[in-house]
DNA sequence: GTCTATATTCAGATAGAC
DNA sequence: GTCTATCTGAATATAGAC
């Protein structure tokens, strides 16, 4: 045993998204990473392919990470609000955004259109979005669920994002801004046509 | 007139939105920019003091272009629809969304926390919120309209983003997805509290 | 305001030894 | 799986002539 380091992949990608939210993703460079963990920057190519092949992983563990995040949400509700489907799927979007407030620059990243090939395959685009539609089927019902969904994704996306962005300038309660519309969307599905 | 170039600050702005939008934002380099107008790439620094002040430059253009966009839909909407204010702001984010269509990279920049420094300054980020509120107001009432335009300015920078980003995987119709879930949260928004 | 020439810096990636 | 040494390439930015 020549050399004692004997990095795991997992841990990598774990110091990867630390870095990158810690120091901004331009700051993560091969030698960064490396020397985290007290190693030269051409060993990391034992490990991935290349720098993207890294930034692809990181993005698909924020993902992972997100869904957790909105089933530990969803179960830490009260038994009522778990049995009321509006107030289970407003818990779950609550955890949706104190994750992005968590990790803002990795969770701008999973969505970034400015850089291809780094997005999730669809199937973890797919698992993001799945315990989100079951709760939504109970709301609205399977037959307008993707829609409803598609409108109350775009709101809490939206809303995060344009909150990191500080496009909010003008102060106020943000989470009670949140909140409002988040409901206010909910009402006006539960109107009839 | 030893030098026949003398390019325009503006058309440099305007040429690297362009490049931008077709070549991507990595792709713009100083070299790449200049070599559109036929100059050499240190040329430019007599008109930008660094590549950081050139995409400020860019994302201030692409804030107001999106303001004209909004008023130029909204003017183009019919009598009735412009004396009705819902259908008004309808007719405005319509026009955002266009506008997203349109530019989908500069427009991403705009709002992207990954680069700070980048970001339009308060007085030209207001001016982009500006149209929208004023019609909230008369949608709402004054006193409601921050909330309620947050809500709808999220929802439609949501659905935008993740559109652009390739999130709605399923297909369907996303023009339809986008009126309904606007309209739903319209809807919402009438409702009394 | 443009040019040429050059400085600086630095990152990603490969080769081959241990 | 890690190391050292090196290649390659590129981009921002500066200096000074015209």
């Amino acid at each position: 045993m020549p050399y004692p380091s004997q990095v795991q992949r997992a841990d990598l990608i774990d110091k990867a998204r630390e870095l990158i939210e810690s120091e901004g993703l331009d700051r993560l460079t091969l030698q960064s990473l490396a020397a985290a963990f007290g190693i030269a920057a051409p060993s990391l190519y034992h490990h991935f392919k290349n720098k993207t092949a890294l930034l692809a992983a990181v993005n698909a563990a924020t993902a992972s990470a997100l869904v957790e995040a909105m089933l530990a949400a969803a179960s830490q509700a009260s038994a009522e609000d778990q049995a009321d489907p509006t107030s289970a799927l407003i818990h779950m979007l609550h955890g949706y955004r104190m994750f992005a407030h968590a990790h803002p620059v990795t969770y701008s990243m999973v969505f970034a259109n400015t850089m291809s090939a780094l997005k999730p395959d669809p199937k973890t685009a797919e698992a993001l979005v799945l315990p989100l539609q079951e709760i939504m089927a109970r709301v609205v019902g399977a037959a307008k669920s993707l829609p409803a969904l598609r409108g109350g994704w775009a709101l809490v996306h939206g809303f995060v994002m344009l909150e990191l962005a500080g496009q909010f300038q003008r102060g106020g309660d943000l989470d009670n801004a949140f909140e409002t519309a988040v409901r206010t969307y909910m009402d006006g599905l539960r109107q009839p046509e």
